[in-house]
DNA sequence: CTAATTGCAAAAGCTTTGCAGCGCA
DNA sequence: TGCGCTGCAAAGCTTTTGCAATTAG
């Protein structure tokens, strides 16, 4: 049996097309480096020929959510966008330019973050960091 | 003049009362340490005997931020909130337990974050970083 | 006076939900 | 077979927009 179906079972999920589908979707655009939004992964079914309807991606979007096995972000306001979740945490980097997603963890910045929580007297849950970055240009010969 | 008005003036804003309101409830709220919704603003509108309707009080705060006199911010999905544009960045600090909004700036992290884009041959254009706390348990004496 | 501004209501995105029928286990 | 799942359409939220009436300068 594939991982996909192992990963639906162990969440308490039935092994349905939609749930599949959308878990393949997911972890093919993973490699290029892009999120996805709802409608994204909805029209990445569409053109599949798969017949599955909008509320069903939202739904399963949100299941996989709480079940661990997608991360949901809101970079942009509006929408959200969905990535595979990842054992380690990692924040982001967002190329305005390509729309490209960087993936990156820097300890000293943990770090300092636990820190300046720390010194106003809280105590650090969670962050959210994006970096909007666009390509560097070219170094003259 | 008020300087509100002044403020409204050199935005090139015409000096309304849906405006004024606005600007000094937007004034008053900073102090406490909390971001308001435009649904916020809207009831404290009503609440103060103003009659202005939800749709100025969006037109107004999308206003105010091309004017650069508030910021816009998206820390919880599916709505914006608004502060009172400061001169200075700084990122924020949100407390999950009292609501309550701490502004920092630390500049390490601002250098780490140039650094990474950097690695990964970028250029660091903006960032937006928002730390979820909440307050340290009382040490025990 | 006249262009800017406002209020109301309608409409537009994104997302959720109710419900009847379909399908996995 | 039975409960979970899906599709469709309708509804919910936040935010935007069209338009006629109002107002600041």
């Amino acid at each position: 049996m594939s991982t996909e179906n192992q990963d639906l079972k162990k969440a308490g999920l039935k092994v349905t097309l939609p749930r599949v589908k959308i878990l393949q979707i997911l972890e093919r655009v993973e490699d290029k480096g892009r999120h996805m939004s709802a409608e994204d992964v909805y029209k990445a079914l569409l053109d599949a020929g798969d017949d599955v309807g909008l509320a069903t991606v939202y739904r399963v979007l949100t299941q996989f959510e709480s079940a661990g096995l997608v991360s949901r972000h809101n970079f942009e306001s509006g929408h959200s966008v969905f990535e595979m979740a990842k054992d380690d945490h990692h924040d982001h980097m967002l190329c305005v330019e390509t729309d490209q997603v960087i993936e990156f963890y820097d300890p000293d910045i943990e770090k300092l973050q636990r820190k300046i929580a720390d010194k106003y007297g809280y105590e650090l849950l969670e962050h959210s960091l994006v970096l909007y970055v666009k390509p560097k240009k070219a170094t003259k010969k």
